[in-house]
DNA sequence: CGCGGCGGCGCG
DNA sequence: AAAGCGCGCCGCCGCG
């Protein structure tokens, strides 16, 4: 049964009323008017008289109606959002004529049942999207008032059901419902995340900044350490007007002082002193000092001390995460590059005493979705008990395969998932066919699709975006040698997009789903008869964190491997394909992995 | 002056 | 100085 919750229609002055409308088998049924005060405690409720009876909620945003919850102390189990789930649905029907069903469009990306992705038709017949919520419709409030002109529960009910129909019509209407509940959990888990934050000590932070930069400078002013650098800098390249920061007056200066480097990029540095060890040990004494002050530049300008101003409150770090922000279906994140912490400055992730963090890492996952989806039991086996790239080295030196090495393993797999044709990854690709044959034409099909503008899918139904009406100008006129060849370079670049798109997707709902078992088995499990406190706290593409008490660590770590193994299932049904996982439990980030 | 593009670098 | 995918953020730099 889903219960849709909206504004309600008799608007009444003061306190904003919401109204929950139930809809079970494609009627609504009864209404209930609830104050904002009293939803969480709302929820609650239903769902304590309702269980076991799923309900699901629905709403328009997440982003919107969950930090109500949350401040109310609860989070419902489950949930509908309508926008994240309107604009999975909504790529697919770029194409549609119609604006009520999504279904004729989904039709054509299904070529059999077999194959996850399909043809459309071609760029032409593009039609301009009609989606009965461009005008911003599900937005629960208008930015330049800061009113509230929510949607009814009426009005959203209707969208529902437009939503279920579309899903019900897809070619794979199990998937596309996984793919909704899915996202959804994943709006939920989002806010919780951003709620609770992530534990971030602050003084351990700052003694990090002061021992690497050195005190805290004036506003705009380097650190001491990185002024050191920069002096020297300039005292070896003989201009003491060079600013370092500018890449431009760097690359000159560089040129002049004869290290003839084509950019000022830490890998030309690196190879130009790898290239010239017999050169003056003054010109690569500067080498040393720029990668230096590389260095700290970036941890000064990304993580220093106005980073900690801005987004580190009372020792927790509350990121803002966007649920399918990235077109294949990864969150994205704004607001303090939550999904770039780099490795040094995670000495600052520490557990408070008597706590701790279970940071969990999925190894292999998009080698291993690419197995699950191609149905390459050779690749699945290689995976199984051990190291992938490992299995796949070990089977080389059985065979007499010159891929027999892991290293190689990695860099030939890593290459054919994102299109590599030349170097080290391009030579090693025949071997890797030859290797695992269904596996690499699965990944060159979804190449081809989109070499010819076509679009792909994940597996559970997440659609590609159509190229651009200049690529395909670019593909049609073709008058000189010049046009052909940049068409040529299009083609291949599109279709090492849409290549790893499926791959990427596909991953991305396999994360999905493992944090949304892992969400699902921490409330339902209890420890001496209570809930547990452990919470999700951070996400990063294939990797999570749990923080709580420290002993509830062993349970989390359990559940954390159940969960990766049963999102497996979830997604393909039983299969041979493994989905094992590293997990640290541990006081500080820094000493995971 | 503000804005967007870009080089550079962090993450997976 | 990447090759070969997907991001966000910073400062610089050129444009209007």
């Amino acid at each position: 049964m889903y219960i849709v919750l909206g504004a309600s229609e008799s608007g009444a002055a003061g306190e904003f009323l919401w109204e929950a409308v139930t809809v079970a088998d494609g009627r609504v049924g009864s209404r209930r008017t609830v104050p904002e005060s009293k939803l969480g405690q709302f929820v609650h409720e239903v769902e304590d008289s309702n269980r076991p009876a799923p309900i699901r909620w629905v709403w328009a945003d997440s982003r919107q109606i969950m930090p109500l919850f949350l401040a109310q102390g609860i989070s419902p189990e489950r949930s509908h959002d309508l926008r994240l789930i309107q604009r999975i649905l909504s790529i697919a029907t770029t194409h549609s004529q119609s604006h009520i069903t999504f279904a004729p469009t989904l039709d054509l990306l299904q070529e059999s049942p077999e194959k996850p992705w399909g043809m459309l038709p071609p760029a032409r017949q593009i039609q301009g999207q009609d989606s009965l919520f461009d005008d911003g419709f599900l937005s629960a409030s208008k930015p330049d008032t800061g009113q509230k002109t929510a949607p009814t529960a009426s009005q959203l009910a209707v969208e529902l059901q437009t939503q279920l129909r579309a899903i019900e019509a897809a070619p794979h209407p199990r998937r596309l419902k996984l793919l909704a509940a899915a996202e959804s959990t994943g709006g939920m888990i989002a806010a919780e995340m951003k709620f609770h934050g992530m534990p971030w000590n602050k003084s351990l932070h700052e003694k990090l900044l002061v021992e690497t930069l050195g005190p805290r400078p004036a506003p705009f002013e380097r650190p001491a350490e990185m002024e050191k650098l920069a002096t020297e800098i300039r005292e070896k390249l003989a201009t003491p007007k060079l600013n370092v920061d500018s890449p431009q007056e760097l690359l000159r200066a560089l040129q002049s002082a004869g290290i003839r480097v084509k950019s000022t990029s830490k890998w030309a540095l690196k190879g130009w002193a790898e290239e010239n060890p017999q050169l003056a040990q003054q010109r690569r004494s500067l080498i040393e000092p720029l990668l230096a002050y590389k260095k700290l530049a970036r941890l000064f300008t990304a993580n220093g001390w106005n980073w900690l101003d801005e987004w580190v409150q009372d020792d927790r770090f509350h990121p803002s995460y966007e649920v399918g922000g990235v077109v294949t279906g990864r969150w994205g994140a704004h607001g303090g590059g939550a999904m770039q912490i780099p490795r040094d400055v995670r000495t600052a992730v520490a557990a408070e005493p008597g706590k701790m963090l279970v940071v969990a890492d999925a190894s292999q996952v998009e080698p291993r979705i690419l197995a699950a989806m191609s149905g390459d039991e050779k690749l699945a086996l290689a995976g199984r008990g051990t190291d992938l790239y490992l299995g796949i080295a070990k089977i080389g030196e059985h065979t007499g395969s010159a891929l027999n090495e892991r290293a190689q393993a990695k860099i030939a797999l890593l290459g054919a998932m994102y299109g590599a044709t030349t170097g080290e990854s391009g030579k090693l690709m025949p071997h890797l066919r030859t290797m695992f044959p269904q596996a690499i034409e699965f990944t060159e099909r979804a190449a081809r699709v989109g070499e010819q503008g076509g679009q792909v899918s994940t597996y559970l139904g997440r659609v590609s975006p159509a190229p651009s009406s200049e690529w395909f100008e670019r593909q049609r006129r073709q008058a000189t040698a010049e046009d052909e060849r940049a068409a040529m370079a299009a083609s291949r670049s599109w279709g090492r997009f849409t290549r790893n798109f499926v791959v990427q997707g596909t991953a991305a709902e396999w994360a999905l789903c493992w944090m949304a078992q892992i969400r699902q088995k921490l409330r339902a499990t209890t420890l001496f008869g209570k809930p547990l406190q452990s919470q999700l706290v951070y996400f990063l593409h294939d990797e999570i964190m749990i923080y709580g008490p420290e002993r509830e660590a062993s349970l989390c770590e359990q559940i954390v491997r159940d969960a990766a193994q049963a999102a497996g299932e979830l997604l393909f049904g039983h299969i041979s394909v493994e989905f094992p996982v590293t997990i640290a439990v541990t006081d500080n980030y820094s000493t995971a992995k």
